[in-house]
DNA sequence: TATACATACATAGCCCCGCCATGTAGTTGG
DNA sequence: CCAACTACATGGCGGGGCTATGTATGTATA
């Protein structure tokens, strides 16, 4: 059983890949002032109840990419207790980007969900 | 607007990845004695129409993995018209990855709607 | 004032995985 | 006979996440 685990644990990296950058847009999105690297990673995983685990090491790369891609910009501010905070937003090409992710999300579940969901007809 | 259409695709593609095995067991496991690479290509483009749309150096390397972790095993069948046909069906450690599989995929699809099918609370 | 801890960002290098391109071969039909 | 379809196989590349590690600032505490 033990095996299985790891096997689960493996799935799930593999699941999320892919829709990280959409979380990652979407935190920031909704964020405000509060949308810098440190503060995403504590915010998924406490949004998910642990589900969406993320290192640093995963995050911060990845934050950098959108950046490159011109889907976000960033600012430096102030912390009122602690190291300055680089801070994210979405550009115009970031929101219509995150509107594609969600689409596409959307329309892969809904696929992918009609064809595993019949377990009732599983012979 | 093309340019999102790359990015669309992109994403589609970083979406899908890590569901492949998910599918592609799922398939297997209904398929009976047409458990077969091709047929299983064709089945995927057709019931998900034309959303899973899968080469196949894509799929026969992952079946030789899901060969080499034993959740799978093989049998050469003869077809009425055309070339054999390598067969694939589930053992009993396929199918416990298969549940595995569609659990974890309807938590993480779970954890990401809670967090993502919030557009109304959006300021 | 030293030491530990929390906050915060950064990146080199590795590993894994999907995919492109290409190759092989049997079978059917014109 | 050769084009088209069926069917399986794989080397190599590119991309992306993760591990490990490093840097730096602020806070607490002994």
């Amino acid at each position: 059983m033990d095996e299985m685990d790891d096997f689960r644990q493996k799935l799930r990296r593999e699941l999320r890949t892919g829709l990280i950058s959409i979380l990652l847009m979407d935190v920031i999105d909704r964020a405000g002032d509060e949308g810098y690297g440190y503060a995403i990673i504590r915010r998924l995983e406490e949004y998910s109840d642990g589900v969406f685990r993320f290192k640093e090491g995963t995050i911060y790369p990845i934050l950098h990419s959108l950046l490159r891609q011109g889907l976000v910009a960033t600012e430096w501010r102030e912390s009122p207790a602690g190291p300055a905070r680089k801070c994210y937003r979405l550009t115009g090409l970031g929101k219509r980007a995150l509107q594609a992710g969600l689409e596409e999300w959307g329309e892969m579940n809904a696929v992918a969900g009609k064809l595993l969901a019949k377990k009732g007809e599983r012979k």
